[in-house]
DNA sequence: CTGATGACGGTGC
DNA sequence: GGCACCGCCATCA
């Protein structure tokens, strides 16, 4: 059996290479997409990049268009500064305005070939 | 094995 | 609009 266990974290991270330039998703997008239990699982994935990676990290924004702070407050601008070179504008309230910004997911034939199926996020209740 | 940690989001006040 | 609280669970020490 071809048993080749991809982790959570993986299939978010093959979620984030699929944002296109010039775009932005949410961790809670990333996560239901990929299927994890939680928009945290999305942020967890991302924290674990090495400096070197080439998963488009910096076109991840948390629900309100904004850049979410870590540890280091020098990543925020360098976030900030790699999406105004592709092209995304920062609101006076230094926010992304999702509704122009904000990646519409991937194709469905993309989807289907990966094997993720779009489910309601886990039933809240 | 146990416990701490962590790039979020929704809800209630 | 802001703030506090809760749920979420894969990793790592």
């Amino acid at each position: 059996m071809g048993g080749e266990v991809v982790s959570i974290y993986e299939k978010m991270l093959l979620v984030v290479r699929e944002i296109p330039l010039g775009r932005v998703a949410t961790y809670g997008q990333i996560a239901w997409i990929a299927g994890a239990a939680s928009p945290r699982m999305a942020g967890y994935a991302l924290g674990g990049l090495a400096a070197d990676t080439d998963v488009p990290w910096q076109r991840v924004v948390n629900g309100r268009g904004g850049i979410s702070p870590r540890g280091d407050p020098l990543a925020t601008d360098r976030q900030r500064k790699l999406l105004a070179e592709e092209g995304v504008r920062f609101g006076a309230d230094g926010r992304i305005d999702l509704d122009q910004f904000g990646w519409g997911g991937p194709d469905p034939e993309w989807l289907e070939a990966h094997g993720f199926v779009l489910l309601p996020w886990r039933a809240r209740g």
